[in-house]
DNA sequence: TAGAATCCGGACTGTGGGTCCGTTTTGACG
DNA sequence: CGTCAAAACGGACCCACAGTCCGGATTCTA
Protein backbone atom coordinates (compact mmCIF):
# COMPACT_ATOMS: atom_id res chain seq x y z
CA UNK A 1 0.00 0.00 0.00
CA UNK A 2 2.65 2.49 0.47
CA UNK A 3 2.99 3.39 -3.23
CA UNK A 4 1.37 2.31 -7.02
CA UNK A 5 2.75 -1.48 -7.60
CA UNK A 6 5.23 -0.85 -10.35
CA UNK A 7 6.30 -3.03 -12.87
CA UNK A 8 9.64 -4.72 -11.98
CA UNK A 9 11.85 -3.49 -14.90
CA UNK A 10 10.73 -0.11 -14.25
CA UNK A 11 11.84 -0.79 -10.39
CA UNK A 12 14.97 -2.07 -11.48
CA UNK A 13 15.81 0.44 -13.82
CA UNK A 14 15.10 3.37 -11.38
CA UNK A 15 17.78 1.55 -9.17
CA UNK A 16 20.31 1.59 -11.97
CA UNK A 17 19.58 5.37 -12.84
CA UNK A 18 20.63 6.19 -8.98
CA UNK A 19 23.36 3.85 -8.70
CA UNK A 20 24.90 5.15 -11.95
CA UNK A 21 24.24 8.71 -10.89
CA UNK A 22 25.82 8.17 -7.45
CA UNK A 23 29.25 6.42 -9.21
CA UNK A 24 29.13 9.77 -11.70
CA UNK A 25 28.32 12.56 -9.09
CA UNK A 26 30.80 11.09 -6.16
CA UNK A 27 34.11 10.84 -9.47
CA UNK A 28 35.77 14.02 -9.17
CA UNK A 29 35.22 16.48 -11.48
CA UNK A 30 32.66 19.17 -12.09
CA UNK A 31 29.07 18.53 -11.09
CA UNK A 32 28.27 19.76 -14.59
CA UNK A 33 30.24 17.60 -16.76
CA UNK A 34 27.73 14.95 -15.80
CA UNK A 35 25.24 15.01 -18.40
CA UNK A 36 21.71 13.14 -18.57
CA UNK A 37 22.94 11.15 -21.44
CA UNK A 38 26.00 10.04 -19.83
CA UNK A 39 23.82 8.76 -16.69
CA UNK A 40 21.66 6.76 -19.00
CA UNK A 41 24.74 5.49 -20.59
CA UNK A 42 26.57 4.71 -18.00
CA UNK A 43 23.43 3.01 -16.14
CA UNK A 44 22.67 1.23 -19.49
CA UNK A 45 19.31 2.62 -20.69
CA UNK A 46 17.85 5.38 -22.77
CA UNK A 47 17.65 8.98 -21.66
CA UNK A 48 13.81 8.85 -21.63
CA UNK A 49 13.96 5.98 -19.11
CA UNK A 50 15.26 8.56 -16.59
CA UNK A 51 13.05 11.87 -17.43
CA UNK A 52 10.30 9.24 -17.20
CA UNK A 53 11.61 7.95 -13.72
CA UNK A 54 12.59 11.37 -12.28
CA UNK A 55 10.83 14.54 -14.34
CA UNK A 56 14.09 16.03 -14.33
CA UNK A 57 17.87 16.71 -13.78
CA UNK A 58 16.53 18.26 -10.89
CA UNK A 59 14.60 15.28 -9.84
CA UNK A 60 17.45 12.94 -10.22
CA UNK A 61 19.59 14.95 -7.77
CA UNK A 62 16.68 14.97 -5.70
CA UNK A 63 15.88 11.88 -5.41
CA UNK A 64 19.64 10.83 -4.55
CA UNK A 65 19.91 13.78 -2.47
CA UNK A 66 16.93 11.97 -0.11
CA UNK A 67 18.55 8.55 -0.25
CA UNK A 68 22.14 9.52 0.93
CA UNK A 69 20.12 11.62 3.17
CA UNK A 70 18.38 9.10 5.21
CA UNK A 71 20.09 8.29 7.33
CA UNK A 72 21.11 11.31 8.94
CA UNK A 73 17.34 12.27 8.88
CA UNK A 74 16.94 8.92 11.05
CA UNK A 75 19.56 10.05 13.15
CA UNK A 76 17.87 13.16 13.85
CA UNK A 77 14.49 12.20 14.27
CA UNK A 78 14.89 9.44 16.41
CA UNK A 79 18.42 8.54 16.89
CA UNK A 80 20.31 9.47 20.55
CA UNK A 81 21.73 12.96 21.51
CA UNK A 82 23.60 15.21 20.75
CA UNK A 83 21.39 14.56 17.63
CA UNK A 84 18.02 13.30 18.53
CA UNK A 85 15.38 14.76 20.01
CA UNK A 86 16.54 14.03 23.48
CA UNK A 87 19.54 16.92 23.35
CA UNK A 88 18.73 19.76 24.80
CA UNK A 89 18.63 22.87 22.87
CA UNK A 90 22.20 24.21 23.41
CA UNK A 91 23.57 20.98 22.45
CA UNK A 92 21.69 20.30 19.65
CA UNK A 93 21.71 23.12 18.07
CA UNK A 94 25.62 22.61 17.55
CA UNK A 95 24.90 19.07 16.79
CA UNK A 96 22.70 19.83 13.73
CA UNK A 97 24.78 22.16 12.23
CA UNK A 98 27.72 19.64 12.46
CA UNK A 99 25.62 16.82 10.78
CA UNK A 100 25.05 19.30 8.17
CA UNK A 101 28.19 20.14 7.55
CA UNK A 102 29.62 16.47 7.31
CA UNK A 103 26.97 15.49 5.09
CA UNK A 104 27.71 18.15 2.88
CA UNK A 105 31.80 17.29 2.94
CA UNK A 106 30.71 13.49 2.49
CA UNK A 107 28.28 14.30 -0.61
CA UNK A 108 29.99 17.42 -1.97
CA UNK A 109 29.57 17.24 -5.42
CA UNK A 110 26.17 16.11 -5.50
CA UNK A 111 24.96 19.16 -2.92
CA UNK A 112 26.78 21.44 -4.72
CA UNK A 113 25.21 20.27 -8.56
CA UNK A 114 21.89 20.65 -6.42
CA UNK A 115 22.32 23.85 -5.24
CA UNK A 116 23.57 25.30 -8.17
CA UNK A 117 21.69 24.05 -11.01
CA UNK A 118 18.92 22.88 -8.84
CA UNK A 119 15.98 24.64 -10.76
CA UNK A 120 15.38 27.21 -8.49
CA UNK A 121 16.60 29.05 -5.07
CA UNK A 122 17.89 26.10 -2.38
CA UNK A 123 15.27 27.50 -0.46
CA UNK A 124 12.28 26.15 -2.14
CA UNK A 125 13.86 22.73 -1.53
CA UNK A 126 12.13 20.65 1.20
CA UNK A 127 15.04 19.40 2.68
CA UNK A 128 16.07 22.59 2.75
CA UNK A 129 12.53 23.70 4.76
CA UNK A 130 13.00 20.40 6.88
CA UNK A 131 16.20 21.37 7.97
CA UNK A 132 15.40 24.85 8.72
CA UNK A 133 12.28 24.33 10.22
CA UNK A 134 13.83 21.92 12.84
CA UNK A 135 16.55 24.59 13.61
CA UNK A 136 14.24 27.05 13.75
CA UNK A 137 12.00 25.66 16.38
CA UNK A 138 15.23 24.41 18.51
CA UNK A 139 16.52 27.79 18.33
CA UNK A 140 13.37 28.64 19.74
CA UNK A 141 13.99 27.35 22.63
CA UNK A 142 16.98 28.99 23.57
CA UNK A 143 15.62 32.34 25.24
CA UNK A 144 17.21 35.69 24.65
CA UNK A 145 18.01 34.48 20.95
CA UNK A 146 17.67 36.97 18.14
CA UNK A 147 14.87 36.16 15.42
CA UNK A 148 15.07 32.47 15.22
CA UNK A 149 13.60 32.25 11.91
CA UNK A 150 16.08 34.19 10.59
CA UNK A 151 19.14 32.82 12.55
CA UNK A 152 18.24 29.51 10.90
CA UNK A 153 18.76 30.76 7.52
CA UNK A 154 22.48 32.88 8.45
CA UNK A 155 23.42 29.31 10.32
CA UNK A 156 22.61 26.77 7.60
CA UNK A 157 23.74 29.39 5.10
CA UNK A 158 27.44 29.05 6.91
CA UNK A 159 27.04 25.30 5.85
CA UNK A 160 26.30 26.20 2.04
CA UNK A 161 27.77 23.42 -0.51
CA UNK A 162 30.20 25.90 -2.82
CA UNK A 163 31.73 27.35 0.90
CA UNK A 164 32.30 23.57 1.69
CA UNK A 165 33.69 23.14 -1.66
CA UNK A 166 35.31 26.49 -2.00
CA UNK A 167 36.87 25.84 2.10
CA UNK A 168 37.54 22.00 1.79
CA UNK A 169 38.41 21.51 -1.72
CA UNK A 170 39.65 24.81 -3.36
CA UNK A 171 41.99 26.31 0.16
CA UNK A 172 42.59 22.61 1.23
CA UNK A 173 41.32 23.00 4.74
CA UNK A 174 40.97 20.21 6.52
CA UNK A 175 38.01 18.61 7.58
CA UNK A 176 38.97 18.42 11.16
CA UNK A 177 39.35 22.36 10.97
CA UNK A 178 36.51 23.12 9.48
CA UNK A 179 34.22 21.20 11.38
CA UNK A 180 36.03 23.25 14.86
CA UNK A 181 35.82 26.51 12.85
CA UNK A 182 32.11 25.90 12.59
CA UNK A 183 31.36 24.82 15.72
CA UNK A 184 33.48 27.68 17.25
CA UNK A 185 31.04 30.04 14.88
CA UNK A 186 27.91 28.51 16.13
CA UNK A 187 29.07 28.68 19.94
CA UNK A 188 29.76 31.88 19.60
CA UNK A 189 26.38 32.60 18.58
CA UNK A 190 24.64 30.62 20.74
CA UNK A 191 27.32 32.81 23.86
CA UNK A 192 24.88 35.99 22.98
CA UNK A 193 22.25 34.49 25.50
CA UNK A 194 23.28 33.70 28.79
CA UNK A 195 22.86 30.50 29.42
CA UNK A 196 21.62 31.19 32.75
CA UNK A 197 21.26 34.07 35.24
CA UNK A 198 23.83 35.53 33.17
CA UNK A 199 27.40 34.85 35.52
CA UNK A 200 28.64 35.95 32.66
CA UNK A 201 32.83 35.91 32.12
CA UNK A 202 34.66 33.25 33.60
CA UNK B 1 46.92 56.38 -19.99
CA UNK B 2 44.30 54.42 -18.25
CA UNK B 3 43.18 52.29 -20.95
CA UNK B 4 44.45 51.84 -24.37
CA UNK B 5 42.55 54.14 -26.26
CA UNK B 6 39.41 52.06 -28.08
CA UNK B 7 37.64 53.56 -30.76
CA UNK B 8 34.67 55.24 -30.47
CA UNK B 9 31.81 53.28 -31.66
CA UNK B 10 33.69 50.48 -29.24
CA UNK B 11 32.78 52.71 -26.12
CA UNK B 12 29.60 53.51 -27.33
CA UNK B 13 28.12 50.33 -28.01
CA UNK B 14 29.94 49.10 -24.24
CA UNK B 15 27.99 51.67 -22.74
CA UNK B 16 24.51 50.86 -24.60
CA UNK B 17 25.41 46.91 -23.79
CA UNK B 18 25.80 47.67 -20.23
CA UNK B 19 22.76 50.49 -20.12
CA UNK B 20 20.72 48.09 -21.95
CA UNK B 21 21.62 44.75 -19.42
CA UNK B 22 21.35 46.99 -16.74
CA UNK B 23 17.76 47.51 -17.84
CA UNK B 24 16.57 44.21 -18.44
CA UNK B 25 18.09 42.96 -15.09
CA UNK B 26 16.45 45.62 -13.18
CA UNK B 27 13.04 44.90 -14.75
CA UNK B 28 11.35 41.78 -12.79
CA UNK B 29 11.27 37.94 -13.98
CA UNK B 30 14.07 35.81 -13.44
CA UNK B 31 17.55 36.84 -14.44
CA UNK B 32 18.01 32.91 -16.52
CA UNK B 33 15.40 34.78 -18.93
CA UNK B 34 17.45 37.17 -19.96
CA UNK B 35 19.53 35.98 -23.07
CA UNK B 36 22.72 37.48 -24.19
CA UNK B 37 20.48 37.82 -27.60
CA UNK B 38 18.21 39.93 -25.66
CA UNK B 39 20.74 41.93 -24.15
CA UNK B 40 22.34 42.60 -28.26
CA UNK B 41 18.57 43.01 -29.52
CA UNK B 42 17.95 45.79 -26.35
CA UNK B 43 21.24 47.42 -26.96
CA UNK B 44 20.70 47.53 -30.91
CA UNK B 45 23.82 45.34 -31.29
CA UNK B 46 25.18 41.93 -32.43
CA UNK B 47 25.76 39.42 -30.31
CA UNK B 48 29.50 39.58 -31.06
CA UNK B 49 30.14 42.85 -30.21
CA UNK B 50 28.58 41.67 -26.52
CA UNK B 51 31.47 38.75 -26.17
CA UNK B 52 33.86 40.75 -27.42
CA UNK B 53 33.67 43.49 -25.42
CA UNK B 54 33.33 41.34 -22.25
CA UNK B 55 34.18 37.99 -23.02
CA UNK B 56 31.13 35.95 -22.05
CA UNK B 57 27.90 36.18 -20.03
CA UNK B 58 30.01 36.21 -16.49
CA UNK B 59 31.45 38.76 -17.38
CA UNK B 60 29.00 41.13 -18.80
CA UNK B 61 27.38 40.22 -15.57
CA UNK B 62 30.85 41.30 -13.51
CA UNK B 63 31.16 44.37 -15.51
CA UNK B 64 27.95 45.49 -14.49
CA UNK B 65 28.11 44.71 -11.10
CA UNK B 66 31.70 46.90 -10.53
CA UNK B 67 29.75 49.59 -11.87
CA UNK B 68 26.48 49.47 -9.13
CA UNK B 69 29.32 48.22 -6.66
CA UNK B 70 31.08 51.42 -7.24
CA UNK B 71 29.66 53.92 -4.62
CA UNK B 72 29.54 51.21 -1.99
CA UNK B 73 32.83 50.84 -2.80
CA UNK B 74 33.59 54.10 -2.05
CA UNK B 75 32.18 54.88 0.78
CA UNK B 76 34.01 52.11 2.42
CA UNK B 77 37.21 52.52 1.54
CA UNK B 78 36.92 56.42 2.01
CA UNK B 79 33.63 57.11 3.64
CA UNK B 80 32.74 58.37 6.94
CA UNK B 81 31.87 55.98 9.73
CA UNK B 82 30.33 54.07 10.90
CA UNK B 83 31.26 52.54 7.09
CA UNK B 84 34.81 54.17 6.62
CA UNK B 85 37.47 52.73 7.83
CA UNK B 86 37.62 55.42 10.44
CA UNK B 87 34.95 53.54 12.22
CA UNK B 88 35.12 51.26 15.62
CA UNK B 89 35.42 47.49 14.02
CA UNK B 90 32.93 46.88 16.73
CA UNK B 91 30.40 49.46 14.73
CA UNK B 92 32.07 48.87 11.44
CA UNK B 93 31.12 45.35 10.86
CA UNK B 94 27.21 45.47 11.12
CA UNK B 95 27.55 48.38 8.65
CA UNK B 96 29.73 46.43 6.39
CA UNK B 97 27.27 43.43 6.26
CA UNK B 98 24.53 46.31 6.40
CA UNK B 99 25.54 48.42 3.32
CA UNK B 100 26.08 44.05 1.37
CA UNK B 101 22.62 43.43 2.46
CA UNK B 102 21.05 46.62 0.97
CA UNK B 103 23.04 46.11 -2.12
CA UNK B 104 21.80 43.38 -2.73
CA UNK B 105 18.14 44.20 -2.04
CA UNK B 106 18.57 46.88 -4.42
CA UNK B 107 20.35 44.75 -7.50
CA UNK B 108 18.42 41.43 -6.60
CA UNK B 109 18.28 39.64 -9.85
CA UNK B 110 21.52 41.08 -10.78
CA UNK B 111 23.15 39.79 -7.94
CA UNK B 112 21.11 36.85 -8.36
CA UNK B 113 22.50 36.16 -11.73
CA UNK B 114 25.71 36.58 -10.94
CA UNK B 115 26.09 33.82 -8.16
CA UNK B 116 23.82 31.55 -9.93
CA UNK B 117 24.95 31.35 -13.27
CA UNK B 118 28.27 33.69 -12.74
CA UNK B 119 30.37 30.61 -13.85
CA UNK B 120 32.15 29.10 -10.95
CA UNK B 121 31.81 29.70 -7.51
CA UNK B 122 31.00 32.92 -6.49
CA UNK B 123 34.11 32.57 -3.80
CA UNK B 124 36.40 32.93 -6.60
CA UNK B 125 35.25 36.54 -7.44
CA UNK B 126 37.45 39.10 -6.89
CA UNK B 127 34.61 41.07 -5.70
CA UNK B 128 33.50 38.64 -2.92
CA UNK B 129 37.59 38.17 -1.96
CA UNK B 130 37.61 42.14 -1.01
CA UNK B 131 34.37 41.70 1.14
CA UNK B 132 36.00 39.24 2.48
CA UNK B 133 39.42 40.11 3.11
CA UNK B 134 38.09 43.71 4.50
CA UNK B 135 35.72 41.86 6.96
CA UNK B 136 38.01 39.48 7.83
CA UNK B 137 40.69 42.28 8.72
CA UNK B 138 37.40 44.04 10.56
CA UNK B 139 37.04 40.93 12.74
CA UNK B 140 40.44 40.44 13.38
CA UNK B 141 41.02 43.81 15.40
CA UNK B 142 38.20 42.72 17.71
CA UNK B 143 39.93 40.25 20.50
CA UNK B 144 37.66 37.55 22.12
CA UNK B 145 36.46 36.18 18.55
CA UNK B 146 36.62 32.88 16.56
CA UNK B 147 38.84 32.40 13.11
CA UNK B 148 37.78 35.61 11.81
CA UNK B 149 38.31 34.14 8.39
CA UNK B 150 35.42 31.69 8.75
CA UNK B 151 33.39 34.26 10.80
CA UNK B 152 33.54 36.50 7.68
CA UNK B 153 32.48 33.48 5.24
CA UNK B 154 30.11 32.68 7.82
CA UNK B 155 28.50 36.68 7.92
CA UNK B 156 28.72 37.22 4.33
CA UNK B 157 27.24 33.74 3.75
CA UNK B 158 24.12 35.31 5.52
CA UNK B 159 23.85 37.83 2.98
CA UNK B 160 23.76 35.58 -0.20
CA UNK B 161 21.86 36.79 -3.39
CA UNK B 162 19.69 33.49 -3.56
CA UNK B 163 18.61 33.77 0.52
CA UNK B 164 18.04 37.55 0.14
CA UNK B 165 15.89 37.23 -2.67
CA UNK B 166 13.87 34.08 -0.79
CA UNK B 167 13.16 36.38 2.08
CA UNK B 168 12.59 39.56 0.46
CA UNK B 169 10.68 38.32 -2.88
CA UNK B 170 9.50 35.16 -1.76
CA UNK B 171 8.36 35.66 1.81
CA UNK B 172 8.06 39.40 1.38
CA UNK B 173 9.61 40.53 4.15
CA UNK B 174 9.97 44.07 4.45
CA UNK B 175 13.51 45.74 3.94
CA UNK B 176 13.66 47.56 6.95
CA UNK B 177 12.76 44.39 8.94
CA UNK B 178 15.24 42.09 7.04
CA UNK B 179 17.72 44.79 7.82
CA UNK B 180 16.81 44.66 11.78
CA UNK B 181 16.99 40.30 11.47
CA UNK B 182 20.69 40.87 10.20
CA UNK B 183 21.81 43.60 12.48
CA UNK B 184 20.33 41.19 15.50
CA UNK B 185 21.94 38.80 14.14
CA UNK B 186 25.47 39.87 13.64
CA UNK B 187 24.99 41.96 17.18
CA UNK B 188 24.35 38.30 18.86
CA UNK B 189 27.54 36.98 17.37
CA UNK B 190 29.91 40.39 18.20
CA UNK B 191 28.50 39.97 21.81
CA UNK B 192 30.05 36.83 22.21
CA UNK B 193 33.58 38.24 22.70
CA UNK B 194 33.19 40.56 25.67
CA UNK B 195 33.35 44.50 24.71
CA UNK B 196 35.33 45.49 27.48
CA UNK B 197 36.39 43.79 31.14
CA UNK B 198 33.41 41.60 31.01
CA UNK B 199 30.80 43.40 32.56
CA UNK B 200 28.53 41.07 31.60
CA UNK B 201 24.56 41.17 31.93
CA UNK B 202 22.67 44.40 31.70
C1' DT C 1 41.57 60.51 -49.46
C1' DA C 2 43.95 56.14 -49.31
C1' DG C 3 44.95 52.34 -46.58
C1' DA C 4 45.20 49.67 -42.62
C1' DA C 5 43.54 48.47 -38.24
C1' DT C 6 39.68 47.78 -35.71
C1' DC C 7 35.09 46.80 -35.01
C1' DC C 8 30.34 45.32 -36.38
C1' DG C 9 26.64 41.96 -36.65
C1' DG C 10 24.04 38.12 -37.60
C1' DA C 11 24.40 33.57 -39.63
C1' DC C 12 26.31 29.43 -37.84
C1' DT C 13 27.89 25.68 -34.58
C1' DG C 14 28.02 22.73 -30.49
C1' DT C 15 25.93 21.15 -26.54
C1' DG C 16 22.83 19.48 -23.40
C1' DG C 17 18.10 19.32 -21.37
C1' DG C 18 13.82 17.57 -22.46
C1' DT C 19 10.16 15.28 -25.77
C1' DC C 20 8.03 11.84 -28.90
C1' DC C 21 6.53 7.73 -30.60
C1' DG C 22 7.21 3.13 -32.72
C1' DT C 23 8.73 -1.04 -30.44
C1' DT C 24 9.24 -4.24 -26.58
C1' DT C 25 8.23 -6.06 -22.02
C1' DT C 26 5.17 -7.20 -18.41
C1' DG C 27 1.49 -9.15 -15.99
C1' DA C 28 -3.51 -10.28 -15.80
C1' DC C 29 -6.86 -13.24 -17.40
C1' DG C 30 -9.01 -17.03 -19.69
C1' DC D 1 -0.05 -21.54 -22.41
C1' DG D 2 -1.83 -17.89 -25.61
C1' DT D 3 -3.65 -13.33 -25.99
C1' DC D 4 -4.02 -8.54 -25.20
C1' DA D 5 -3.83 -3.96 -23.21
C1' DA D 6 -1.25 -1.20 -20.34
C1' DA D 7 3.10 0.30 -19.07
C1' DA D 8 7.85 1.05 -20.02
C1' DC D 9 11.74 1.35 -23.21
C1' DG D 10 15.20 3.95 -25.87
C1' DG D 11 17.31 6.75 -28.93
C1' DA D 12 16.25 9.87 -32.74
C1' DC D 13 14.67 14.38 -32.58
C1' DC D 14 13.72 19.27 -31.14
C1' DC D 15 14.85 23.59 -29.16
C1' DA D 16 17.07 27.23 -26.65
C1' DC D 17 21.14 29.44 -25.84
C1' DA D 18 26.13 30.43 -25.12
C1' DG D 19 29.77 31.27 -27.85
C1' DT D 20 32.39 31.61 -32.79
C1' DC D 21 33.43 33.37 -37.42
C1' DC D 22 34.18 36.21 -41.23
C1' DG D 23 32.69 39.40 -45.03
C1' DG D 24 31.62 44.05 -44.82
C1' DA D 25 31.34 48.71 -42.53
C1' DT D 26 33.71 52.30 -39.68
C1' DT D 27 37.22 54.80 -37.74
C1' DC D 28 41.88 56.39 -37.13
C1' DT D 29 46.49 57.82 -39.35
C1' DA D 30 49.16 60.16 -42.64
Amino acid sequence: MTERKSRKDAARNREAVLAAADALFTRGGSPEDVTMADVAAAAGVGKGTIFRAFGDRAGLLRALYEVRLEPVREAVETGPPPLGPAASPRDRVPALLDAVLCFKLDNRRLALALEEGGGGSPYRAEHYERWHGLLRAVLEQIPGLADSGFAAHALLAATRADLVEHLAGEERVPRERLRAQLADFVAGFLASAPPRGAAAAE
